[in-house]
DNA sequence: ATAAATGTTAGAGCTAAGTATAAGTCAAGC
DNA sequence: GCTTGACTTATACTTAGCTCTAACATTTAT
């Protein structure tokens, strides 16, 4: 089965200008040529593209992507380096899903916050008496609350 | 305590051009300024400052950073909005990080394909027999050994 | 009191990742 | 045989988010 860079386009929704962009940045050198100069994909390609969409979604630029491609298509003497390449996207990925998991959490706690001060009709409920300057035993208070009432009513409570 | 723009891009390991750029864009208008147009950060901002960088964390656009921050300094008719504007934000990152959950185990799937192919020696002991197609049970063969080694000695060997 | 450091604005420049345009080629249907 | 639509390249434009420069003011240390 073969494939146009049209119809390559709308079964990944993408546009065909990123694919030739793509292309022409070094991510598809995979790709063949009919004899009028079109490009055709063929089944296999799409192996590579998810491998491809994969590595966005991770947030690689478009360079590294081209790098590991080209390692891919260098044949067995890079498997070590396409190995160690992985590990280190795997590494970076952890860790950015570890920082999001904190902002994550910090988008909880401020949900919490505006809760309460929706509930008094003011924010002024949050900061220390006569200023404006957040009361910094409260998110101690919200952490608690959400430890002890994980999978509760407490946390139930905290939802819509 | 008071801040200049310096030792402000100093704690939060930014650059000075970088936070006259927010304030441009509108996300610092809670900042004061001294007799001679310097600005004069104060303890309070730094409240502004990480939830800022919270929502910069999450991929916000500094254009909705800013509108929010101009709800911050609106006053309690604006508790319900920003409320809402959490919510947005929470279920945005809860997707978000689905889909990095996805693509984390892509990752660790391609590194088992390429663990395997390195104890080879050759990817082609991943490939249908006489083809460059990779063997379509390969995957799920790689997931039932996830799903039951989980925290064992499978899942150890699959580490560096 | 003078040099160095730090601040100000306006505006130019840069990078990444597309997105669009122009001018042309090619294949299919009427 | 001619129009339509999908393709080709090269090149220009766009947006976001900085990053830097220039020209000038102010503050700090010697």
């Amino acid at each position: 089965m073969l494939y146009s860079i049209g119809q390559v386009a709308e079964k990944l929704n993408i546009s065909t200008y990123t694919l030739r962009y793509y292309d022409k940045e070094g991510l598809l050198p995979f790709v063949d040529r009919n004899e009028s100069g079109r490009r055709v994909f063929k089944d296999a390609d799409f192996n590579y593209l998810e491998t491809i969409s994969c590595l966005k979604e991770a947030g690689l630029p478009v360079k590294k992507i081209a790098n590991f491609i080209e390692l891919c298509l260098a044949g067995d003497r890079t498997l070590d380096e396409r190995y160690e390449f992985l590990v280190e996207q795997e590494t970076d990925l952890e860790e950015k899903m570890a920082t999001l998991q904190h902002t994550l959490e910090y988008l909880r706690w401020k949900k919490w916050y505006y809760k309460r001060a929706l509930a008094a009709g003011t924010e002024d409920v949050n900061y220390i008496p006569g200023t404006t300057e957040t009361d910094p035993t409260l998110r101690a208070k919200f952490e608690a609350m959400v430890k002890e009432g994980a999978n509760s009513k407490e946390l139930g409570s905290l939802e819509k």
